[in-house]
RNA sequence: GCCGAAGUGGCGGAACUGGUAGACGCGCUGGAUUCAAAAUCCAGUGGCAGCAAUGCCGUGUGGGUUCGAGUCCCACCUUCGGUACCA
């Protein structure tokens, strides 16, 4: 019988489901092992050909392990709440609800047909009321707690209360955004208003009017990591600097533990570093300038106090408070001008633009605290709001950016290191020796530092202290498809949780989706629902993507629980994710939210584990090959003409011939030559700017790629990129696993290349996979296609291949190299056949070793082999390393490192003996003549050197 | 600019701790089978020279360490990913 995957996959997909073969107990004497993939959003273009590159990984895995002995945890879910479902319910009027919905049971029939042995009985859902019961309530748990830092753990609101009533807010150290201090006594006498709105500052969970990136396309604020080069990362849209009253979570008040703990797990090296960069952790000064006229003082953040006598001026961000304070008559207009001038600026432009300095002065002078000298004060864009103070000393000496901003306006520079001695250090490398430093002089840079840092804090000019780049996180979205805030407003706008017992808060019905006016969420239409009868209203922004996705891990555990989001049997078992598998994009934003999310449960007792993740793996993009467009040079009925070789070679080219496509156009940017050969993306850029092509058309050549010739008058071009819908360039897998199988699709997309690795799909290689499978599969039949296996005593050389694929294929699953497992697979197979091998126990410890990777055919073989349970239950075959022992080994010989031959030795020859036989062979002779030996290097087992001189 | 990863045949890639470079697969070439094609099977396949045995050269570039380097060290080039007026 030939191979038919056709023929089983849908039987045995079935009797999967029927016996709930993948269901997996909290109660088990087995050890646990969970494996966890990012779960995926799903969007309306469903799978494709790269999404399951991943979770193949981890099936794998997850096979790999359950027949080691372990009770595998191997769930999925979706990301169900997004803005893609939202923006297309404001196009079609389609409730997000349902386009969800929809595009759920597309993914998941697509994800059944691949073969995965994911338990959906624990199936999660992030916009499911019964799910996001739990996001609301773990959001109310962060409202509700404050952060200490000398304890460093979130303690309870109530905790703060009582602290304030006996001392005021002086003493404690709390992560906070409050601005001003007060004392017992002005704490007891403030009101409710007062008090609430002076707790809200400390709460993890806080409201605040605070600097965020506003999109105005899509009508949202952003989180930073939402944010990529001034653009939103969604839709590439412009975004700007905005003040808005909105919800944060204090992250920052864990980013000491978020960078120590990152010690403690198994991610890659670039991953870290990417966490900690975006945390990024920075030592030096607080310190204090006194301003020249008035009391005030400006308060800046250094990591290098060291070089404060080359401090010749200040500059505040042109947001900072002080600015109007300081800003002297004289100067008022020139300020204003200038402010006016930020405003007119994108971000994008701030960030495209940063070697042009630009500036003013405002006129007034702050004091240098160590030497009293009058320091100019300016602004200037390129000190930044949010980061430190918002305001800096300038040492134009040492700082490249200073430089240039003193040379531009003709500012004293004062050098105070001596580098001479350094030459080519820059100021990161902290070396050289102080100068024009009065006490400092003659010290090397680090000692200078510790000295500096020393006199201020005996001084009382400033202290030590730590900085992050680390910003909190926003997040308020005004839209309507997210989890509702379970926070109303009394008459005083004062913020109160909801009680517990009136979650979830359920979304309202609403039919148009679009924002309400202004910087109103759609939810402020459901009138009905924001105000309450008592007068209170409630909050009408939702939650951001990531709240949902920061804690699903856990629900996973425990999926069905009405009581509390996983309770702690659950909890204690599982314990943690042991392999988590996903794309690198979410180093900055999922990660590091959820790791979070899981330190403030941790404070809280309510997981047993710090981290969430032990070992983090993340698959590469499986990218496209972007086709390039064509051009033909003239033009024909007064209309260019473009071909696009990216739907020819996608199989559309036939509808495409006879069908003209006009040309969508979103992107305004100057594009060059008409001439040359453009990417698909660049023609849309191209027609805008040259808008007499606004009506040309595709025209797609037919004959052109068959016969792999182009027309002369054509250009062609291709590069790897991303696989998208816009690039013409998607392979759906649906069509893959149709045409040649699951398990060839699976076998394949492991054999691409290293899991690791970002890498092209190319169709063209899979015929090895789908040959290997059809072998394996005839090993079990004979000639006349009956099965036939006889159960025989297997050979010694049987044995011999099978075990040592066995060790392979198991040493290279725990180091996730599945692209050598199937050459294992391969050669195994191929040597069996050389051995005209169908010996029972030799193919049925086979077919345990391959089904992690091809479970619909290793099913169908295990049950033609007359096993009557699941595979996936099966013990692994055990290696055996007698199976491996060599009588004789084949031994390179070389002279002088160059191999001249290779001979077989016995195996047990001691060293000496192998010197002896290398020496004395005549291939190695006739090297030997007239030279002498001057040293035998003999390695047993691997190989045997000969230095002559 | 800074941080990280990677450069190996025509292609995807192997080589785990320094020890036979190119496993496995694709492609290609020749052959078998076939009326023919597809499929299948067999053989070959890094480059150069040679009928061959064999020799020389070969892992981005240049140097170094070593009996021996794709692997380690130094300098550089290229590509990809992240990040960027972070004080």
């Amino acid at each position: 019988m030939d191979y038919q995957p056709g023929k089983f996959e849908a039987k045995w997909k079935k009797w999967w489901e029927e016996n709930q073969v993948y269901k997996v107990s909290n109660l088990s004497d087995k050890p646990k092992y969970y494996v966890l993939d990012m779960f995926p959003y799903p969007s309306g273009s469903g799978l494709h050909v790269g999404h399951p590159l991943g979770y193949i990984a981890s099936d794998i895995y997850a096979r790999y392990k359950r027949m080691q002995g372990f009770n595998v945890l191997h769930p999925m879910g979706y990301d169900a709440f997004g803005l893609p479902a939202e923006q297309y319910a404001i196009q079609t009027g389609v409730h997000p609800a349902k386009s969800t919905a929809d595009n759920i049971n597309r993914y998941r029939e697509q994800l059944d047909k691949i073969g995965f042995s994911f338990d959906w009985s624990r199936e999660v859902q992030t916009s499911d009321p019964n799910y996001y019961k739990w996001t609301q309530w773990i959001f109310l748990q962060l409202f509700n707690h404050w952060y200490d830092n000398q304890e460093d753990k979130a303690r309870p609101i109530g905790d703060l209360k009582v602290i304030f009533e006996k001392e005021g807010n002086t003493k404690i150290d709390a992560a906070n955004s409050q601005d001003d201090s007060f004392s017992a006594a002005e704490w007891t006498a403030m009101d409710a208003k007062s008090q609430n709105d002076v707790l809200m500052n400390y709460r993890l969970a806080y409201r605040k009017e605070t600097f965020v990136w506003w999109c105005e396309a899509l009508g949202t604020v952003l989180a930073n990591d939402e944010v990529k080069d001034g653009l939103s990362e969604r839709g590439g849209h412009p975004v700007e600097r905005k003040p808005m009253l909105q919800w944060s979570l204090r992250i920052t008040a864990y980013a000491q533990r978020l960078l120590d703990s990152l010690q403690d797990v198994d991610f890659s090296e670039a991953m870290k570093k990417m966490q900690s960069n975006w945390i990024g952790r920075s030592e030096g000064a607080q310190m204090f300038f006194d301003l020249e006229k008035g009391d005030g003082q400006i308060e800046i953040f250094t990591t290098r106090p060291d070089t404060i006598f080359g401090a010749t001026f200040m500059v505040l961000a042109p947001e900072h408070d002080l600015v109007n304070e300081i800003t002297t008559a004289e100067q008022k207009k020139a300020i204003a001008d200038y402010l006016a001038y930020v405003n007119t600026r994108s971000e994008r432009d701030r960030m495209s633009e940063t070697k042009e300095v630009s500036g003013e002065f405002t006129g007034a002078y702050a004091i240098n605290p160590f030497n009293g000298t009058k320091v100019p004060i300016w602004i200037a864009e390129y000190v930044l709001k949010d980061y430190g103070t918002g305001a800096i000393m300038a040492v134009p000496a040492d700082d490249e950016r200073d430089r240039r901003f003193a040379e531009k306006f003709g500012l004293k520079i004062i050098e105070i290191i001596d580098k001479s001695m350094h030459p080519g250090a820059t100021i990161e490398d902290k070396v050289g020796k102080m100068i024009n430093s009065d006490f400092m002089d003659g010290m090397e840079v680090v000692d200078a530092i510790e000295a500096i840092l020393q006199k201020m804090e005996e001084k009382g000019i400033g202290k030590r202290q730590i900085n992050f780049k680390l910003r909190d996180a926003i997040y308020s979205r005004q839209r309507y498809w997210g989890e509702p805030f379970p926070i109303v407003y009394d008459e005083n706008g004062v913020a109160h949780a909801l009680p517990a017992n009136e979650l979830p808060l359920k979304l309202p019905e609403l039919d148009d989706f679009k924002p309400a006016s202004g910087a109103q969420a759609p939810l402020a239409r459901a009138t009905d629902w924001v105000n309450l009868p008592n007068g209170w209203t409630r909050e009408t922004d939702t939650m951001p993507g990531f709240a949902g996705s920061s804690w699903y891990f856990l629900r996973y555990m425990d999926a069905d629980n009405d009581d509390v989001f996983a309770n702690q049997d659950a909890l204690n078992y599982w314990q943690d994710v042991d392999l988590y598998v996903g794309g690198t994009e979410h180093a900055v934003g999922h990660l590091m939210y959820s790791r979070f999310w899981h330190k403030f449960l941790y404070d809280k007792g309510l997981v047993p584990t710090k981290e969430p993740y032990k070992k983090l793996l993340n698959q590469g993009m499986i990218q496209g090959v972007i086709e390039s467009m064509y051009m033909l040079k003239d033009k024909v009925d007064g209309q260019a003409k473009f071909v696009c070789a990216s739907l020819i070679k996608s199989g559309r080219y036939q509808e495409a011939n006879t069908t003209k496509i006009p040309i969508n156009i979103d992107h305004v940017e100057n594009y060059g030559s008409p001439d040359s050969f453009m990417s698909i993306d660049s023609i849309t850029k191209f027609m805008e700017w040259r808008p007499e092509y606004k009506n040309a058309i595709f025209e797609f050549g037919h004959g052109i790629y068959h016969h792999g010739k182009m027309d002369n008058r054509l250009y062609t071009h291709s590069e790897v990129g991303k696989m998208s819908k816009s690039k013409y360039n998607v392979i759906n897998p649906d069509d893959v696993v149709e045409k040649y199988g699951a398990d060839t699709f699976r076998m394949y997309e492991m054999f691409l290349g290293p899991i690791d690795q970002a890498k092209p799909w190319d169709t063209n290689g899979i015929d090895g996979v789908a040959k290997f499978l059809r072998k394996l599969w005839g090993l079990f039949f004979d000639a006349s296609g009956a099965f036939n296996v006889n159960d025989e005593a297997p050979t010694k050389e049987a044995l011999k291949s099978l075990h040592n694929c066995i060790k392979k294929v198991q040493d290279d699953i725990e180091r996730f190299s599945y692209n050598t497992c199937v050459s294992a697979f391969m050669i195994c197979v191929n040597e069996l056949r050389n051995q005209k091998c169908n010996n029972r126990s030799i193919l049925q410890d086979l077919v345990k070793l391959v089904a992690p990777f091809a479970p619909f055919t290793g099913e169908e073989l295990w049950h033609l082999l007359g096993n009557e349970g699941a595979l996936a239950h099966a013990e692994a075959p055990v290696l055996d390393e007698s199976h491996l022992v060599e009588d004789s080994i084949q031994y390179p010989i070389s002279i002088n490192g160059k191999k001249r031959d290779l001979v077989s030795f016995p195996a047990n020859a001691s060293k000496a003996e192998l010197e002896k036989m290398a020496l004395e062979l005549e291939s190695i002779q006739r090297w030997l003549e007239g030279k002498t030996v001057r040293k035998v290097i003999v390695v047993p087992k691997r190989m045997i050197n000969i230095v002559v001189g």
